[in-house]
RNA sequence: CGCGAAGUAGAGCAGCGGUAGCUCGUCGGGCUCAUAACCCGAAGGUCAGAGGUUCGAACCCUCUCUUCGCAA
């Protein structure tokens, strides 16, 4: 359980998607006090638009804590609730912007777990693209919300290794425990007022790697590039949002794959198979082997199902 | 009521008005030093459900259920 000598802050927790349920779990049984959590509002989502309530939301429900969903974080009667919840600190994992009226509220400002080692992958989707690059590590921060998105002084960090053939989602689930580690450490450490702040190093711009949110055309694989950055980008966007190519017009998403470095002359993204054991593209010094995919309408499967009917 | 696709043998698919088929798997047999090989044979389906049209529906029409792709 908890250390009895942790003095417990009054926190407000603010998140959306599961990756943040691991951390504000974690507060929880780590005996803090969560004063409240702002997650995003209920919204029509998926398919047939049915509302659908956060990740948080729904933990937040079972734990009976008070919840707030402000439309506008700026709204005056948002703002005002939010004081009179008089939290000393404030913990952010895997929400949106805040304005400074919100982060500077708290005496002990606002904290934020981020999936990146900073000052590297400032962003939304550090995970994916750490793999994409085809880094060999990766990390956890905690840092001090300041103006600019991602820049704060840095609290806390985690390295965390990513194996060769680990895909985004196995590297998120990784990522969220440490988090949720690290956030807990971070506020213990801050309660006890032992925490340095450093500022992010400076590092030359060329050599910084962003995470900009990922679109569907980042999805798209270009069987033009090389075996080696198809293969990261596939397991960089697995399971979501999933990397694809079409296939008889059909969308194509390849979940899992295995890489065939050789030379070879076929046309980039021709397909190879013998309608039985491999299905495999071209691309530039190799093939990727398709291991498991999903074709648009269809469920998702091994190849192996998918080249028993296959014609 | 966001757009779209799909539900047929254990699995993956074809058939789209006239006796329910293919590939794989399963079971039995054969061949082989051997096999994810090959050959022969068998089992296994109220064609998602409910109505309707028709001499006749897996197939056309309507509704329901389930699954999935896109968009947010």
């Amino acid at each position: 359980m908890n250390e009895a000598t942790t003095s417990s802050l009054r926190i407000v927790f603010m998140g959306t998607p599961e990756f943040a349920v691991v951390s504000l779990n974690a507060l929880v049984e780590a005996g803090h006090t969560i004063a409240g959590v702002i997650t995003a509002p209920d919204k029509p989502a998926g398919r047939g638009m049915k509302v659908s309530e956060s990740a948080v939301k729904k933990y937040a429900i079972e734990k009976g804590l008070k919840i707030l969903q402000p439309e506008k974080l700026k709204a005056p009667a948002f703002l005002e609730e939010l004081k009179l919840i008089k939290a000393d600190v404030q913990a952010v994992v895997a929400f949106r912007m805040l304005p400074e009226l919100v982060w500077n509220m708290p005496p002990l400002g606002t904290i934020n777990v981020h999936a990146s080692l900073l000052p590297q992958y400032r962003g939304a989707a550090p995970i994916n693209w750490a793999i994409i690059n085809g880094e060999k590590e990766t990390g956890v921060t905690t840092f001090k919300l300041q103006h600019q998105i991602d820049t704060g002084n840095i609290l806390l960090q985690e390295k965390i290794a990513i194996g060769e053939n680990e895909t985004a989602g196995e590297l998120h689930d990784k990522l969220k425990i440490s988090g949720a580690g690290l956030l807990v450490k971070t506020l213990t450490q801050l309660a006890a007022g032992n925490l340095k702040e450093i500022p992010q190093s400076v590092v030359e711009d060329s050599l910084i790697h962003h995470a900009p949110k990922i679109f569907s055309e980042t999805c798209r694989i270009d069987f033009n590039k090389t075996t080696d950055a198809t293969y990261n980008l596939i397991r960089g966007l697995s399971p979501y949002p999933g990397a694809f190519t079409f296939f008889k017009d059909k969308a194509l998403k390849i979940y899992r794959s295995k890489k065939e470095i050789s030379t070879h002359s076929f046309e980039p993204g021709s397909v190879h198979t013998d309608h039985k054991t491999f299905f495999k593209f071209a691309c530039a010094a190799g093939f990727i082997h398709v291991l498991e995919m999903q074709i648009e309408g269809r469920k998702r499967m091994p190849v192996e199902e998918f080249l028993k009917g296959y014609r």
